[in-house]
This record gives C-alpha cells, sequence and structure tokens, in this order.
DNA sequence: TTGTAGGCGTTATCAT
DNA sequence: ATGATAACGCCTACAA
C-alpha cells in the first residue's frame, strides 16, 4: 500500500509533480525552469514560474540535495555562543554563505573536543557541505569522520601547526608577541600576562606563547608570578589586577587577553583610585567597541573577525560550488593590528 | 544507466544498505536497531551496531527526513546576530533543541521584513519542523506560507496583539512602564526617554507607549523634547544625554532603552563631570553584566532572556515530537525584574 | 528544448 | 522479531 494515501489538500501540500501536472509539462521542465531558467524557452518559465504562485509551491530541498548529492547547508561550530567575539565572525559568515544560497547550522561545543567530535557527526549525518569549526584541537575520531565524508573544513580560531585543511584565522602566538613587544618598546618593564585558562584552548595556549616570547625578545625574565590564568568575566579582571599588583607591587603593565577581562581590570584601577597608565598599564586582546569608549581608553589588538568570516566562506564556497580543489589546505594568515590608546 | 557506477570506497561511502549486507539483515533490521532499539532482539542490536562500525557509517539525515516526513531543523531567525542581546536566548534555544536531537539554522533578517520573508521560505523549503521568529512583524506572505506548510512558530520578541502562533516573551511595554514608574516612585519629574529606532521594530514602539504611560500614570506631561530615537552604539548614547541636557536643562533621569545606549551616555556623563545620578540618573534596559560593573553601576531591568530561549525550544519540541496541538496558540509572558542600582 | 526512466538513502506499511 | 516493497520529492543521465 501507498506511503501516502492519495490525493493531497493539507497544509505542506504541493510538490514539483503539482506544478507540473498544472503547467502541463514534465517535472523535469519545472525542475529546469527554477534552477537552470537559461535551459528553457522564456514561454515556459513563465508558465511554470505562473503555476508554482498558484500552486504555493515550496521546492523541498531535503528531496533536492539527496538526489543531487549536494546540500546547502554549512555547520559551524564554536566554543560558546554568547561570547561577543565570535558573533562579527558568525554574522559575515552567515551573510556570504547566504549570498550564495547556503544556510547555516550553528551548535555550541562549550571547549570540549568531546562535544565537538558530537557535532560534527550531526552535521555530516545533515550532509552540510562544509564545516567551519572555531577549535583547532580536535579528536582524532571527529578528524577521520571528516575526511571520511570528504567534507571541506575551515578552522578559524588559531593557525595551528598541522591544520585540518583549510585555514583562516591570525596567529594568537603573533598578536601576542606583538602587543608584548609594543608594551616593551613603550618601556614598561614588568609586565604582566592574564588569559583564560588554557585547556582544550589552544588560541590561550598560544597567547601565552607570544608574550613569553616577546619577554625573550625584550630581554626581560619570565616571571610565574606575573602569569595569570583566569575565567571570564569582569571580576575575573578585577580580581586579576588587585591580585597581581599586590604580588609583584613593581607591575608596570597589565596585558589581559581578552577584552572583559581588560574593562575589569580598568574598572577596578579606577575604583582603587590606581592610574591607568600611571600606576599600572593595561592592553587588551579584541578591538570591542567598548575599549574606545571607557575612560582611559584601552589599547588593544584589532582582529580580523569580519574578514575571517567573509574569507572562511568564500574558500568554502570555491570549494563547494566551482570545485577549486586547489584551495585545498589554504591557510590565510590575516593581518591583526596594534591600537594604541590612552590606557598605556 | 543508473546514476552511480556500482561499487563505493570512495568518501561518504557507507550506506544503511552496506550495513544490512555486512550484518546478514535488511534495512529495515538496521534503521529499526539505530532508531528503535527496543524493537529488535538484543543480538541483532549488537551484530548491527558492530556493523556500523566497522563500516563507518553515518546516518543520512537527508533521506531520512524525506522519507519519514519528520525533519530534526528548526530555524532560528534574529534581526542582527552580532546583538548581545540576542545571543543569551540563542544560547539556551540551542542547548535545549540539541539535547533533543534538533539543530538550529540561524539567519539574519536585519530588522527588513522582507528580508525575513525570504529566509522564511528557505526554511521551510529546508523542511524545518518549527521556527523561531524574534520579530514579530510580519508580511502577509510571510504569515500565509507559515500557515500553509503548518509548521509550529515561537515568537520571542514581544508579546504581540494578534500572535502567529505561540509567544515566549516578556512585554517591551510593560517592561518600559515598569521601569518609567520606577523612577517616579524615586522622586525623578523630568524624565528622558532614548530608543532605537522604532521602523520596523515593534519592541521599540512598545517600549515608547509603556514609557507615555507611566508618564500619564505618574501626572507627568510627556514632553517630545525629552524622547529621542537613536542609532545604536556607546557614541549615540553619549550624544543623547549631551543633546538632552542641553536642550531640557531641568532633565533629571534618562533611561535608556538600550544597554549600549545607557553604558555610552554614563560615560560621557563621566567626561562632563556631571554627577550621576546627581545631576541626571540613568537607567538602562537589559541586564547585561557590564552594568553592574560600571562606576556608578546601572539601574536596569533584568529581562528573561535565558528562559525565553529554553521555553521557546520546549513548547517546539513538544509540538514536534509530541504533537502537543493543545499547545498552538500558547503565549508565555515572562516576567522581568527592574534591578535598582546606584544610577538612579 | 523537452521528456522518460530510474535512482538518491531512508522509512512506512504490510506480511511473515 | 524481521523482511519485502513501495514510496518520500527531486535530479542525473540519456533519449527524442
Amino acid at each position: 500500500m501507498p506511503k501516502r494515501s492519495a490525493a493531497r489538500s493539507g497544509p505542506g501540500s504541493a510538490r514539483m509533480r503539482d506544478v507540473a501536472l498544472r503547467a502541463g509539462v514534465s517535472t523535469m521542465t519545472v525542475s529546469r525552469a527554477l534552477k537552470e531558467p537559461g535551459k528553457v524557452s522564456p514561454e515556459m518559465r513563465e508558465r511554470v514560474l505562473r503555476a508554482v504562485r498558484e500552486t504555493g509551491y515550496l521546492p523541498n530541498h531535503l528531496a533536492g540535495s539527496l538526489s543531487s548529492n549536494r546540500s546547502t547547508t554549512v555547520g559551524l561550530i564554536v566554543p560558546s555562543i554568547d561570547n561577543s567575539i565570535y558573533t562579527q565572525t558568525v554574522k559575515s559568515l552567515s551573510e556570504v554563505l547566504k549570498h550564495s544560497g547556503f544556510q547555516l547550522m550553528i551548535a555550541e561545543s562549550g571547549y570540549d573536543p568531546n562535544e565537538e567530535e558530537e557535532l560534527i557527526t550531526v552535521f555530516l549525518g545533515h550532509r552540510v557541505s562544509g564545516l567551519v569549526l572555531h577549535s583547532t584541537e580536535h579528536r582524532p575520531e571527529a578528524v577521520e569522520k571528516i575526511r571520511n565524508a570528504g567534507v571541506p573544513v575551515v578552522e578559524t580560531g588559531n593557525i595551528p601547526d598541522r591544520p585540518l585543511d583549510m585555514v583562516v584565522s591570525y596567529s594568537n602566538r603573533d598578536a601576542a608577541y606583538a602587543m608584548t613587544m609594543h608594551l616593551g618598546r613603550l618601556g614598561y618593564r614588568r609586565i604582566a600576562f592574564a588569559s583564560l585558562y588554557s585547556v582544550h584552548n589552544d588560541r590561550s595556549k598560544d597567547r601565552l606563547q607570544g608574550y613569553a616570547d616577546a619577554l625573550k625578545e625584550l630581554g626581560q625574565d619570565y616571571d610565574p608570578r606575573l602569569v595569570v590564568e583566569t575565567e571570564r568575566g569582569y571580576a575575573a579582571g578585577a580580581e586579576v589586577v588587585a591580585r597581581i599588583v599586590q604580588t609583584v607591587p613593581e607591575v608596570d603593565a597589565l596585558f589581559c587577553a581578552g577584552d572583559v577581562l581588560a574593562v575589569g581590570a580598568l574598572f577596578e584601577c579606577g575604583k582603587r583610585g590606581w592610574a591607568v597608565p600611571g600606576r599600572i598599564a593595561i592592553a587588551s586582546f579584541d578591538d570591542v567597541d567598548l575599549l574606545r569608549h571607557v575612560s582611559p581608553s584601552v589599547t588593544t589588538l584589532r582582529l580580523p573577525r569580519h574578514d575571517i568570516g567573509q574569507r572562511a566562506a568564500r574558500l568554502l564556497i570555491s570549494r563547494v560550488i566551482d570545485g577549486a580543489e586547489h584551495l585545498r589546505g589554504s591557510v590565510v594568515d590575516l593581518k591583526f593590528e596594534v591600537i594604541q590608546r590612552e590606557s598605556t
């Protein structure tokens, strides 16, 4: 017995077949009129489009993708959805993809590689055309699944030593290095460094590495008391600056590898009456709008968040639509910029 | 001639058929072993799972959804992806959905109903099981398409007069009313109001209405000079407070219907040496973390952003999985809270 | 330019 | 408990 009784009328009705009947043509003609208008005569196109309108036909992407073995979805996995630093990237990514007819499926891994693997599996099950992963640390099983699926991938959070496929990012190590050098050149001699926990977070690890490398270059000692790993939030930033100043009174600068931390630290200085940069200079990571509007305005790194999303999308699209296999393994190391402001 | 040559081995290989062959069973048994384990014998289940592992089989959701006429995706449309006030909602929405095996497709309408309609069409084409719309203003065509598709919808940005289907939100009008009344009760007599442009933004309109209603209740005159519509951003907030104070020197409070505006205004006061709340009190909308950490801390409205996402997801899931038709048209009016702080 | 036939990978339905 | 068969709605391949 057929799966579906017979006549249709209810919601979600019209199929391509209905349109074809109405227009008195075959479904292939409908399909062509819709997807390759150049391949049908103008009159025919008109006739089909009218039938489409009259029937309220809505193409079924599921069926289309299954049949053509090409989907129009891209999967994005970010560590945390409610982190402002990702939203710019997500926005531009989504815009460019939408423009090419792709839809974004988004999910959050919570900085957990196991969760990431789980999500990758789900996305591959949905037959996404491509994946965008912010993290650059993946479980071997995840890597294998991706390889096996043959899906193009872009990593966007860092420049990994051994990329999965394509990479569009700035170098966290280089950025932290640049800012630390900047502080050194400004004359600061005891530069503290605060970052987020680096467990399963190679971005944090690399930033610390950049800091350490710069200190060496500057001829300054690496003092473990000046390095703090902490959680997120304004309160954490406040606590860090208070603690550091107490532990190492000679400290004259604090480089926070996270915008929220830096602002938290700045506010704390304000409350304690410590001049910034007189008593202690403060530098941040990521040029969120807020940093320009606080007083004193905060020196920071302008990162190419927008470009990352845009270029990641473009690479994926080239691979998927144009089959640009020569792009496989592309590494786009985008530039960042040190923005000198009042706080240093 | 067959679409696909014959043997397979390349990427994305294993189909359910391969698993079935390997396990020496039919595809139906594989399907059951995977989706309704209770319906197959334990030994069989084990045999199938082993074959799944050995073949690296990844179920094809496209085919599954097409065949079963049930998808596991939900579409979300927000006005702007990079607006911090949505991220909390997106996060909780995504979490709850993921937990029930649903995936989130997200897109941005840019406060444009035409764009929204376009996205709705695309999502319906992907046969999403449900839609979450932040906006509550829709084109008639969009409404018709949704009706025709028979897909459950949740609106989350406001409590509309005539809901599309389900609603999970707080009332923007009531919230603005509550804050204005709060300011009035604190003794402020010349309360200014700043909001974002209200074109295609019923949230803004309703907030203004709440402000106006409260003024009347307080027996205060509605003075157009005290009402400003502006763009987003810290700079806009700064400009607003400067302008208002100049135009109406008697102003003693400014209610900003937007967190960024309020902070911008606060910073401007700081720069000009105006005491807050001595010279002018400042109140905000939406309890973002920042407001608690600036100095003075800012009085604001705590909105149920997290709950909204969670409950919206739950409603959709009930409708889709349990077929809970009695939930159709549910309106969940969530509570908000006035948080009194130093700035008023 | 248009149509015919068959398959994409899964699940609903009925039969055993 | 398991299997055979026919859809799901569209598109590839080929033919006319």
